[in-house]
DNA sequence: CTCATAATCTAAAGATCTATAGAACAAGCC
DNA sequence: GGCTTGTTCTATAGATCTTTAGATTATGAG
């Protein structure tokens, strides 16, 4: 505590016993580390690669061998990065044997990486262009709402596509939907019925995997959409997935 | 674009027409800039100079040379940092005459810092722990949310108390409150009707100036409460705010 | 026009963050 | 026990962020 705030303007003199810390005239709030404490929550998004590991565990757990090869980094950065998500409580760890499975750290984190992304769309202007153009490319039109999605299957004739790896799919799908991995897909878009609307989806909002789908589908003249924010989206409005086949 | 995308392993040759960027069996989101433009959003709520910023603009507009002076700053170093902030679009400038005076993009601004700042407090338990510290503390307890205020001061018999500093009073303050910066709070106390219940604010979540003025209060016998959140709680309930006396 | 003031721009030192390498640890298998 | 595998720890070089100082711009006053 500097001398500054010990002597530097007559404080009123207390009502009864210390009332604490600080001389209140002084502005208090920097004699408490509570921005420093929040400032840990932005550092921890500040980074896209941790961005982007979050975004991975939305589809459920991973291990640190699997975050690597999905993210594109090595174990040892992607191990990194982890423990500095775990030190703000954005993610947790369980251990199997020797491997070491992370996943959110609850529906609150869920929601919260929604609410995070949707507001930078909306208010970084140069994220909001580049969206644009990714959707304004061939298939990345036709997108369609959860809520849609949800009436589209109750009435039946829709068939919900899984174009991701299929060991994202054995993790954990949409119910009811079949698993054509992106690069399975043009021979294998005969398997699906020829009358049903196809409805094809892949991680979350910053996947296209799902909108080249589209493409392939659109050009064999099929009736076809995408989910808007995809398995995410799903995840974060209450639905839930089912694992393996 | 290395080697290894351009010719690593046969893509599905395309439907009819390019696609357009990248072999969509290559892990797509690598090539798009998203999560860095995310990252932009995080990096700029990494700093706890930049976080105390946006929670002083929570009250309003303010110059650069006040902002410098409420959160301690220097000058250059409080412009720098909201440089920062304007260029992910969480402030905008207005230019009067010599002064340019900054204030939150908007009212989706507002209500992002807190679900930040919720989720935040929730989440982090570092910040959980200090706050319990300091709610507490003396004075700190006696909190009334902005709803169960609005009901008082529907029924009457309640005077509001803005505890800062008359400037910022001046800027912008609950309508029906009256002004006593906690520096003169002990000898206008008397100034007060005997009979009514205080309800106490400062600027926000963080500011306990109104907590010491809830001590001050309880100390002389009087029934006292401060506002949960204070007046950033308020705006973000949509309240307004009044200017001058 | 000259001057004063509020704020920004540029440059640079110091602090912090990122990513990798090498060693270490923990669990399971032989 | 030793060996293998998945992960973390420690140290470190390179990159980025923060803060200050000095020069510069923009506006208004005289």
């Amino acid at each position: 505590m500097s001398p500054h705030h010990e002597s530097a303007r007559p404080r009123p003199s207390e009502p009864t016993g210390d009332p604490g810390t600080a001389d209140p005239t002084d502005r208090p709030w920097l004699d408490t580390p509570v921005y420093e404490q929040l400032s840990r929550l932005g550092k921890a998004l500040s980074n896209p690669a941790r961005l982007r590991l979050l975004d991975l565990l939305l589809q459920g757990e991973h291990t640190v061998e699997e975050l690597a090869a999905a993210s594109r980094m090595t174990v040892k950065n992607t191990s990194a990065q982890l423990q500095l998500l775990r030190a703000v409580q954005l993610v947790t760890t369980r251990r199997d044997g020797v491997r070491i499975h992370y996943r959110l750290a609850g529906p609150s984190v869920v929601e919260f990486i929604g609410r995070f992304q949707g507001f930078a769309e909306q208010t970084l202007a140069d994220l909001h262009v580049e969206l644009t153009r990714l959707w304004s490319q061939p298939g990345g039109m036709e997108r369609l709402s959860v809520d849609e999605l949800r009436e589209r299957l109750a009435r039946g004739g829709t068939v919900l596509v899984d174009v991701r790896e299929r060991d994202e799919y054995v993790r954990g799908h949409l119910p009811g939907a079949v698993s054509v991995p992106l690069a399975e897909l043009r021979e294998r878009m005969a398997e699906l019925p020829a009358d049903a609307d196809v409805v094809a989806y892949c991680e979350g909002p910053y996947c296209f995997a799902s909108a080249h789908a589209v493409q392939y589908f659109a050009a064999a003249g099929r009736s076809v959409h995408r989910i808007d924010g995809g398995l995410a989206e799903w995840v974060r409005s209450g639905g839930d997935l089912v694992p393996e086949e």
